[in-house]
DNA sequence: AGAGAGCCAGTGCTTACATCA
DNA sequence: GATGATGTAAGCACTGGCTCT
């Protein structure tokens, strides 16, 4: 993974302490689409001074409008979609074969407009996989849509815009939730590590307080009968004991404990 | 300042599926 | 094994509030 990666895939943590704009290649033309994908900039602009991993959500900001219409109509003209949703008139049924695919078996629901044959609001539908599967993929290329982006999609899915609109709503606030709880899990992973990372250091304060009290000691004594070898950090009696009950070590060389003198 | 558009958060309702008696 | 009741997760849609133009 690259700096560019990085970038593109950010992750926020939402910490809120030491948070850094980033800089992106936002044309001002495209300012626009940074209001609209201003939910999305929370996550992929403002970097934490803690980052822990990569960012689900990747945006890219230079490819707006034509090209997920264009896509749209290369997927329709390979796809021929049922222009009908499951209402909840419409029975679907769905049944597993064999192999656990499933097939689903749609009985005819009569018509797609906003209204049933009673005139109540429509209630709930289904989408279809095929439009399932359109709508995913213009949401893999842009989270957010322009009215026209939108617009083409509707009349590709044979939707209402109205439809598309609340489908993407409704994609970016699965997607913020899968983050978040993404987010929670390093946190939590993170969180762990530091306490035990904090569990380490208090017993080594407790064994350095110990050995100051054991240095303290010694230099109680006279001072002749003490030397210090400067690269192995041993404290010596200078041989009056040479029955290895007065040599210690003071740590470890990684740690800041320093003995000054002994004189 | 007010209107309109667009988005998000919250929520209700429906559907599909799993589990259990 | 089949069936109905129940619980749950996921998806669709609506509403209210907010921000921006």
């Amino acid at each position: 993974m690259g700096l560019d990666d990085v970038h593109n895939t950010s992750l926020c943590l939402g910490l809120g302490i030491g948070c850094l704009v980033k800089q992106e290649n936002f044309s001002p033309s495209d300012h626009q689409q940074q209001k609209k994908n201003r939910s999305f900039l929370k996550h992929d602009q403002f970097l934490p001074s803690l980052s822990l991993g990569p960012s689900f959500v990747k945006f890219d900001s230079s490819k707006v409008d034509g090209e997920a219409i264009d896509l749209h109509q290369r997927q329709a003209s390979s796809l021929s979609l049922s222009a009908v949703s499951s209402f909840s008139n419409s029975s679907v049924k769905r049944e597993r074969d064999l192999g656990g695919e499933e097939v689903e078996l749609e009985r005819v629901s009569s018509r797609v407009s906003d209204e049933n044959e009673e005139g109540s609001p429509r209630k709930k539908l289904r989408l279809s996989k095929e439009q399932s599967a359109i709508l995913e993929d213009s949401f893999k290329e842009h989270s957010t849509l322009n009215p026209k982006q939108k617009q083409a999609l509707a009349e590709q899915l044979n939707l209402r815009l109205r439809q598309v609109e609340v489908w993407f709503q409704n994609r970016r606030a699965r997607t913020k939730l899968k983050q978040t709880e993404v987010d929670c899990e390093l946190l939590k992973k993170c969180c762990e590590t530091l306490t035990e990372e904090n569990k380490r250091l208090h017993r080594e304060l407790q064994e350095l307080k110990s050995l100051k009290l054991t240095a303290s000691y010694y230099m109680q004594l006279p001072a002749a009968t003490l030397t210090m070898c400067p690269s192995c950090e041993k404290v010596d009696n200078g041989g009056e004991s040479p029955s290895a009950s007065t040599t210690f070590t003071i740590g470890q060389k990684s740690h800041f404990f320093t003995v000054h003198s002994l004189h």
